[in-house]
DNA sequence: ATCCTCCCCTAC
DNA sequence: TAAGGTAGGGGAGGAT
């Protein structure tokens, strides 16, 4: 099933450096999104609806302790880009860091806190919540907590003037990126993508494990790394500094906080390493030289790095800008030393720069065997010595063994990988899960059975922001105490909680309308006061994959859709229990539920097809005309299209041959009479097209067939005619009251006489009359009933009902279908169908909420006395208990809004006879579409919601694997939390 | 059993 | 001052 989950958190907006950069200048600015949310601050209405949400702060892994044996600095230290240098930071702010600093053996983290301790005087631990994980509530409310010794005990001498916070800067996100390492280090790989497109994936991967070694050629994995790539790049035209100990950060300042994100040798030998405060470097090395970051170098260093190696190897797998695997195995090469000399010798001509490499018999060995070359050299572990290379390595050392990892099998008395041999496999799965046990025995082995060379299309996309993230208005400030949870590192986000919430939909999007309503939702679910926020971040993933073979219009046509493979079968066709019957797969089960006891010929859907190939186009006879005829243009013309034009030929026959659509839809359309749908009822009934909303008299009176000119303006409403009477609104309040008006008053009289009568009484009648009467009030209501059900209760019973304001919940994207197919169905207009919006099962917050705004409508346009009651129906089967805290919200929400109101008769009521679900209620909207959709051929039954799009087929775009293209998605979704 | 969700852990 | 990101893998535990 096509989805998207966002993680929310955020608001971070990605910024890809130079790719942007024309794209940037059309997006929100960021200035105007902090605007907003500074705004949103002196709004006390509005502030109290947002609930924060994510991250409050930075992550929990970035305050773990570092865990640096001594005895293996060597390793510790040999890498650049190295952000576990992140960790640490804030270690004395909470009993929980302290307590683990205290498990731990860390020298560093130790000084740290003796450090922050001491030599700041303010800051001591403090008592913090017993548990990390508080929820964001708990976090608040200690943050601000005066009286408990909360974090403004931490408080720094230091102004708290912060220019560079979210606060002042309002080219914050984009300036943080800029300048941001980590961002760096992270979106590189996506600029490689693009800049060496066919490498990716285009060789086939060769096994380098000594497991598969069924190729006559020993397996030859050769690991090369740039030697501190960061620094090296910055002083590669300047030999003067070559051997002065030099690292890069972003200040220099001897008491700053700034990190050193990559140290030289002759610095390492001081003791300074990557992550480094600056000033706890200089303490070490008072004459170390501080060279601002370059990242244009960089990329273009890379650039030539990656030239050279693609150059001598066709198998390269990139692991970062300054660290990549080759593959040897099948490169004819008979001297692979002198063959990783020569690559490293024009390496080094080329960028200035030393790499080392290691080379071994799998990407594990290789790896190792680089930490030994390291610097400028160059290794090579061959299978015998595999065994002696790892006896006495500390386990820290194996990739994929991180700190926690560590600390675990320190805490078995392991630390080398001989000893941790010594443990069974399955001890090691049972201690440590399956993959992760069978990895940690494996590798202490030497045993790595991983290819070199699989990069695979990304699954998911995010943007983070953990730095600078303050929400609270400037003049705020002073009402806060002082600087009161202020972290050790300047504008840092210090010891957070986290909090995240996600939702998958059920069709996948790329719709901004859609990832911003999904992200306004998860941010009011998180509870979480802004000025509590440290960070944000945003992620999307389960992207799906349209073809991503082809480029441009063409990957967003309707014939990729539909002969793009289907997924997985989905295991969510509930609503048809009753006839599993044999089938051998889903495809035809759904057709069986879709056919019923029909022996009309269904339509050969894509992924029918057995072999899973392009779908077959339905015979034109068999398209629902008038399905066809209302899509919008270009669908249209790109159905013709495959049709070789000959559609629009075909549809002007039928048109001067007087056949009208109904004949194709009574033929075609599924007698399902098992199936739950209302649909079929009206399938063999005649057929009337009626434009909507605002010409409903008008074509009423008309008993011939609108102007099929406009297709776009009309929709097809299959209902029973009797008279043409049931097409009449049972009462005054289903008008739309603009057209009524424009009425001559001969024809209104007409239709009143015509009203079916109203299930209030006469005065009630009247006072819609009088409502109906006055240019400036809207059709009043009597209810608002939220329905929400499965199909046939659900159309039983409001047809049963006298509910006039029907409200749904859809995805936004299905709205304008959805809202077409109801008003069909239901002999509804258009404007009293309420789409709700719903996403997944956290849907039903944002619908509630939304309802409460449609009333909220109503009441503020003085109608509130025609407002009876208000029904909302909590009819769950299932989580009734989650479900029904929500009404209770909703009620104590609506309720001050009748206060003062003439007539303040909210009442609350529920019934029980409804099974309701927000995802049954999207599943029932879609129901109608598959009677449908299936006229034209694109159902791909394998994906339950699939036959949405063709009605959304404009908004049917996958999104796209790269990073650059969710930026302006986030960039609207985090806007748009400001917007609620 | 299998899948899904919410995390954590890791690497760069 | 300072720029604590990005993405994949996997485990625990619950839902189906």
């Amino acid at each position: 099933m096509s989805s998207c989950i966002i993680v929310l958190l955020f608001s971070g907006v990605p910024y890809q450096l130079d790719q942007l950069a024309s794209e940037v200048n059309n997006q929100p600015k960021l200035s105007a999104f902090f605007t907003k949310n500074i705004a949103c601050n002196d709004d006390t209405t509005t502030c109290s609806t947002i609930q924060a949400t994510s991250r409050v702060g930075s992550p929990l892994s970035y305050s773990g302790p570092i865990g640096d044996p001594i005895s293996f600095e060597e390793w510790q230290s040999a890498e650049d880009l190295e952000p576990c240098a992140l960790q640490s930071k804030d270690l004395v702010q909470t009993n929980y860091n302290v307590d683990r600093v205290e498990e731990s053996s860390c020298s560093i983290a130790m000084q740290e806190l003796s450090d922050a301790a001491s030599g700041d005087g303010s800051q001591a631990p403090f008592s913090a919540p017993s548990s990390p994980h508080n929820d964001a509530s708990v976090c608040s409310e200690w943050m601000s907590d005066p009286v408990n010794a909360g974090p403004s005990n931490l408080k720094i001498p230091r102004s708290p003037n912060q220019q560079h916070s979210t606060l002042v800067d309002a080219n914050f996100v984009e300036n943080y990126f800029k300048h941001s390492r980590l961002h760096f280090i992270g979106t590189w790989r996506n600029r490689y993508r693009k800049r060496f497109p066919s490498s990716p994936g285009g060789f086939r991967c060769t096994s380098s494990g000594p497991s598969s070694s069924a190729t006559e050629n020993k397996t030859m994995i050769i690991h090369v790394d740039m030697d501190c790539f960061f620094v090296s790049v910055v002083i590669r035209n300047r030999p003067e500094l070559k051997d002065k100990p030099v690292a890069i950060c972003h200040s220099d300042n001897p008491r700053g906080t700034a990190e050193i994100s990559s140290a030289n040798y002759p610095a390492r030998g001081y003791g300074v390493k990557a992550g480094m405060f600056v000033r706890d470097a200089k303490s070490c090395c008072p004459h170390l030289v501080i060279l601002s970051y370059d990242f244009e170098a960089y990329e273009e260093v890379a650039d030539r790095f990656y030239n050279i190696l693609h150059k001598y190897c066709n198998k390269v797998q990139a692991v970062s800008c300054d660290e990549a695997f080759l593959d040897a195995t099948d490169s004819g090469v008979e001297d692979i030393q002198t063959f990783v000399s020569v690559i490293r010798e024009e390496i080094l001509d080329a960028t200035g720069c030393t790499a080392s490499a290691g080379i071994a018999g799998n990407m594990l060995m290789a790896r190792l065997a680089t930490r030994i070359a390291k610097p400028d050299g160059q290794c090579y572990i061959p299978a015998e010595k595999v065994e002696e290379h790892l006896c006495e390595l500390p386990v820290k050392a194996l990739p994929g063994i991180g700190h926690v990892l560590e600390e675990k099998l320190n805490r078995r008395q392991i630390t080398t990988c001989g000893q941790l041999r010594m443990i069974s496999k399955e001890t090691l799965q049972k201690d440590f899960g399956s993959k992760t046990g069978s990895m940690l025995w494996d590798y202490s082995r030497g045993i790595d059975d991983r290819l070199v060379g699989m990069i695979q299309e990304s699954k998911s996309i995010g943007a983070d922001v953990n730095w600078g993230v303050r929400f609270k208005d400037l003049k705020d400030i002073k009402k806060r105490k002082g600087d009161a949870g202020e972290p050790v590192k300047y504008l840092g986000c210090g010891v957070c909680d986290n909090l995240s919430h996600s939702v998958t939909v059920p069709l996948a999007t790329d719709s901004v309308d859609v990832l911003e309503r999904i992200v306004s939702q998860l941010f009011t679910t998180s509870h979480v006061d802004v000025e509590d926020i440290r960070g944000m971040g945003l992620q999307v993933s389960k992207l799906e994959t349209a073809d991503s073979s082809k480029q441009g219009k063409e990957r967003y046509s309707i014939r990729s859709w539909l002969t793009a493979p289907s997924t997985k079968i989905n295991n969510q066709n509930r609503s048809s229990s009753h006839e599993k019957a044999n089938s051998k797969n889903s495809v035809d089960e759904r057709q069986a539920q879709l056919q019923g006891d029909s022996s009309t010929p269904f339509i050969e859907m894509t992924a029918a097809s057995p072999s899973g190939t392009a779908g077959t186009l339905p015979p034109m006879n068999e398209l629902d005309i008038g399905v066809i005829e209302s899509l919008p243009l270009e669908v249209f013309s790109e159905i013709n299209d495959m049709y070789n034009g000959k559609l629009a030929h075909f549809i002007n026959e039928k048109r001067s041959t007087g056949v009208s659509g109904k004949e194709n839809i009574s033929s075609v359309c599924p007698a399902a009479p098992g199936e739950a749908f209302a649909a079929h009822e009206y399938n063999e009934e005649e057929i009337q097209v009626v434009s909507y909303p605002n010409k409903l008299f008008a074509d009423m009176k008309s008993e011939t067939l609108s102007d099929a000119s406009v297709p776009n303006m009309d929709v097809v409403i299959n209902a029973p005619v009797s008279g043409g009477i049931s097409l009449m609104p049972s009462s005054l309040s289903q008008v739309d009251t603009s057209v009524f008006q424009e009425l001559p008053e001969e024809l209104r009289t007409d239709i009143l006489e015509l009203l079916p009568a109203h299930r209030n009484t006469e005065a009630s009648l009247d006072a819609s009359l009088v409502c109906a009467n006055n240019q400036n009030c809207s059709p009043s209501i009597s209810s608002i009933d939220l329905w929400v059900g499965n199909p046939p209760e659900w159309i039983d019973i409001f047809k049963a009902s006298n509910c006039q304001i029907l409200c749904v919940l859809a995805e936004m994207y299905q709205r304008a279908g959805a809202k077409k197919q109801l008003s069909s169905v239901l002999q509804r207009t258009m404007s009293q169908i309420y789409i709700l919006p719903d996403v997944g099962t956290d849907g039903w917050d944002e619908a509630v909420s939304c309802l409460c705004e449609l009333i909220k409508q109503y009441l503020k346009l003085k109608i509130s006395t025609d407002i009876e009651e208000v029904y909302i129906c909590s009819c769950l089967l299932r989580r009734l208990t989650a479900r029904s805290k929500v009404f209770v919200e909703v009620y104590n929400n609506l309720l001050p809004h009748f206060q003062g109101n003439p007539s303040p008769g909210l009442t609350m009521k529920t019934k029980e006879y409804l099974l309701v679900l927000s995802y049954y209620s999207s599943r029932f909207a879609i129901a109608f579409f598959e009677q449908r959709a299936a006229y034209v051929g694109t159902v791909d039954p394998l994906k339950p919601y699939g036959c949405f799009s063709i009605f959304l087929i404009s908004l049917h775009i996958d999104i796209v694997p790269f990073a650059i293209d969710i930026v302006p998605f986030a960039m609207e979704a985090a806007a748009c939390i400001f917007r609620l």
